[in-house]
DNA sequence: ACCTGAACACCGTTCAAGT
DNA sequence: ACCTGAACACCGTTCAAGT
């Protein structure tokens, strides 16, 4: 006996031809997939049927699996950046600005952990000078160097070296984040918030004129 | 035509009964092959044939792959605390111990890349209590916490809560080692040490009296 | 006990063929 | 241009069989 049939077919896989923004639902269906299962879950096949394409329709938008999870790492990145000018901002910039970015960093690490590990899992070493992982990796530590910039020209911290002076503070916040991230600190976030706190305020003491 | 066969046939793969030791050397075969091609080239039939056996020899002392990894990274962890312990005391304890602590961190996150990445990969996250990995892991951390509990004795340091205070440190020396790992401090292993530089002088000065 | 060889399910990637 | 289906080489894992 035969099933019912709806007089209008439920949206099922037709021959679909999947014209215009197949690249961009292509990553968003695989940051989906990663912050679910994690990456080692992310298989070419499954993003595919994801968006009811077949497993080699990515081929013409991305050379290879390494260069889909790179446009995944620079997704991530953009959205950081994001996170972080929106904190400098709300937060009405100066010292509690900065504190404000720090946790923010913290939190968005914690919110999607394995999406934060792909941006820092190596892609970057091999990102080309001008590619878009590489620029907006740079847009996102460039939101950090333009608030310390600011805050020594208020003479509120130390005239540091700009750079330098950056990649120590992300180095820190990368790190609490990173140990949050790797169940380091136990198993609930509240390990994550409150080691940043007390790291914020140690670069603040460390950084202060 | 026969090939003149030698007399003493030159060591070549026989039946090989590798008995004794097998679990270690296959541990060393797979650093080996991780610090040399990076964590994706380790296969378990290139960790097999490195060492004249079988592919699924394996099994007999791990549980899957998974369980090699975990293995690689206690052993790491292991590794890691021999090298704090050492500059500990080699630079007299005190703050300068401190500091060479600090140092010898980062050179063995850059020394060895792609086994550091493998001790964060996130299998701590699941390793049980009591587990190899979780005491090695624990015990690398302890040797930081001594250290901080030495200096804050001896009021060298502020008298903050030992735990929280040894993740901070922790946290700081790991973000600097990720991110020179991770190529971001530029090509040469040089901006890891300068970043860790600046980074311990303020770590230092945050935790002074 | 420890190891092997064949087999299984699965993966990334290539390519000729379809519209 | 964009997509498909079959094919290829490779992988982790299982298992019956060998010593």
């Amino acid at each position: 006996m035969p099933l019912p049939v709806p007089v209008r077919p439920a949206r099922k896989r037709r021959g679909h031809y999947h014209h215009g923004g197949l690249r961009e639902a292509l990553i968003q269906a695989a940051v989906r997939t990663i912050d679910r299962d994690g990456v080692d879950a992310l298989t070419l096949r499954a993003v595919g049927s994801a968006l009811g394409v077949s497993r080699t329709a990515l081929y013409r938008h991305f050379s290879d699996k390494d260069s889909l999870l790179s446009a995944v790492a620079a997704e991530g990145f953009r959205t950081l950046r994001d996170a972080l000018v929106r904190a400098w901002a709300q937060a009405g910039r100066g010292l509690p600005g900065l504190r404000a970015m720090g946790l923010a960093y913290v939190r968005f690490g914690i919110a999607y952990p394995s999406h934060y590990r792909v941006m820092f899992g190596g892609y970057l070493n091999k990102a080309a000078k001008g590619s878009d992982l590489e620029t907006a990796g740079s847009a996102a530590f460039r939101a950090l160097v333009d608030a310390l910039v600011e805050l020594q020209a208020g003479r509120v911290i130390q005239a540091d070296e700009p750079l330098l002076q950056a990649r120590y503070v992300w180095a820190t916040v990368h790190g609490v984040t990173m140990l949050a991230v790797a169940g380091t600190l136990g198993p609930e976030a509240a390990g994550g918030e409150a080691l940043a706190h007390f790291a914020l305020e140690r670069v603040e003491r460390s950084l202060s004129i």
